[in-house]
DNA sequence: GAGCACATGTAATTTGTTACATGATTCC
DNA sequence: GGAATCATGTAACAAATTACATGTGCTC
């Protein structure tokens, strides 16, 4: 991120907060021991940028931090992806609910999907907006398959109100398979 | 899990393994500990139920237990779902790599979703499977996220090869949203 | 002058992974 | 006989969250 613009830690944490939460979180304590510990590599360099009396410590990446930055971006020795969704553990589990108690549960999972189809902010300036591409394209992703579930939840949903004949247990998108 | 069929340790991690892993994981070193602890506040029994020579520990889940799962089944105060994936996180520092090197990136990560989509297995015996229900559905969740998401990888693809004239910028899906 | 955003950290705790240990059974 | 699977745990380590602490600047 300050391969961007040099940035705050504080800064780097609204960003994190924004654009990159939906396949990356950091908290402060990981921020400002991380600065740290890049400082002390080298990677970056601290210069104190007071905001008048309230102190401001801006980082920036030096040649060797790029260096590291574009090697990490070329590895393919990347941690296998994770998901951890304490709701669809219950959906899995649904089962043991009466049936009206599974449409509230599913009802309930559908509305989160909505809410976090919040406005895609890319957690830089203005100005940084134009130049980096990938950014919207990650917003977009997460854009396009929030909406993409949120449907599948719907269809899930209408397909649970129909309590359930025959056909109906195999999961609501089966019929409609792109192959 | 021992709500559906009393279950070893090791059985109960084969399951984490296969059917539930697309959104919850679990190590023998939670598993085993945490069936101590279940035991010692009275929701699961233990007994031997060794195999040969082989000791094996065979848990049931107890009434007390059962009323755990179902108030934590119908509570609403779930944990945040997390989503943590190394791979988006490079795309979305790629307008740093050159090109070529973008596009090498995208096929990797629509390579790896290809992957993750093999046959799927509930996790219970075949006895268990015509019965739970939610297994299924979820199973089928997590087949159609993973074909919508290699879908748009591979329309990614597409638009990073037409060398990205002025329209192309936004990501590959926003043409055909569903309002 | 109240509330929010900006700003920086440490400490304690919780959670999760990886490595270490061991050994029997089953299937090819 | 060898490999894969079944089976159970502990110890050490790494990672992440939450709570604790503090204070300024800006806007309504």
């Amino acid at each position: 991120m300050l391969q961007r613009s040099a940035q705050s830690g504080y800064a780097i944490k609204s960003a994190a907060n924004t654009s990159m939460s939906f396949f990356w979180r950091a908290s402060f304590s990981q921020i400002y021991p991380e600065l740290a510990t890049l400082e002390r590599h080298g990677f970056v360099t601290r210069h104190d940028d007071p905001r008048g009396a309230r102190v401001r410590s801006l980082y920036e990446i030096t040649a060797s931090g790029e260096a590291a930055l574009l090697a990490w971006l070329r590895s393919a020795n990347r941690a296998p992806p994770q998901f951890r969704d304490e709701g669809l553990l219950q959906l899995y589990f649904a089962d043991a609910l009466a049936p009206e108690e599974q449409l509230t549960l599913v009802k309930e999972l559908r509305e989160r999907v909505s809410i976090h189809r919040e406005p895609i902010s890319n957690g830089f300036g203005q100005t940084d907006q134009g130049d980096a591409k990938f950014p919207r394209i990650l917003a977009q992703l997460e854009a396009d398959t929030t909406a993409y579930i949120e449907q599948w939840f719907r269809r899930l949903e209408a397909s649970l109100e129909d309590t359930c004949t025959a056909a109906c247990s195999a999961g609501p998108d089966s019929n409609q398979k792109n192959e």
